[in-house]
DNA sequence: CAACTTGTTATAGTTCAGCTATAACAATAG
DNA sequence: CTATTGTTATAGCTGAACTATAACAAGTTG
């Protein structure tokens, strides 16, 4: 499981995390059922604490795409399908959202207002 | 001009500001070559710092949207067309991703990976 | 059962972005 | 010239993000 994440960047670690993982879910790389690396494990690999992991896994298990629970760990859950879903209309509208010159942020923002 | 902000929120003032500002220009309610209130007026209106309204406007400078020099004020700026061919395909995807329940943060986040 | 693993919760300290407050400066309009 | 308005600088406050420890609860394993 290949994670990057980048403390430089304003995005917080928790949620660049979460972006990650969820990115792995949906496209596969993370199967149904498979379980995450413990939170101590994957924090000390990542040189981050414990507890910014666990805020990843608990953002990603609201969205119904983890199954966690003290002793058997964080496991990838079903409901995948709804994000996946998305994927394809999301590629298009980021292709075209840079072939507009139009930002990543103030793409973002358009989506924010939509969302209203 | 209607410009709503809440302190409350987690999304920052500024940005708040820039992205309701934004969807006014791009919907049409504020046309091209017209003057935004001055700074330090819509501070004093919103009741927030003069830098946080600045900021806001030099977001939309950077995107194009506005044109800004001193004495003279923000004044709306061409480049509207790129964001607005956007919209459609926009509203779109939020609307499949709320029938899919795919809450907005998970959206933005999928977004910001579609971006790399 | 006991031992171990792993998520949960609590507490506390540090750092930094966001916001505010003031003030002086520079460019433009009238 | 005078008033307006964005630009820049400086400084202080606050809360979110992150860290560090530690105790606890639920599950797994032998």
């Amino acid at each position: 499981m290949l994670i990057r994440i980048d403390p430089t960047l304003s995005m917080p670690l928790f949620e660049q995390l979460a972006t990650s993982i969820r990115a792995s879910i949906i496209d596969g790389r993370l199967g149904v059922g498979e379980r995450l690396l413990p939170a101590r494990q994957l924090a000390e690999a990542l040189d981050i604490n414990v507890h910014t992991v666990l805020r990843a896994y608990q953002i990603l298990r609201e969205e119904g795409l983890l199954d966690m629970r003290p002793g058997r760990g964080a496991i990838v859950a079903g409901r995948i399908g709804q994000h996946a879903a998305l994927a394809g209309a999301i590629h298009d509208l980021v292709d075209e959202a840079k072939l507009r010159n139009v930002s990543e942020s103030a793409l973002l923002s358009l989506i924010r207002e939509a969302y209203k």
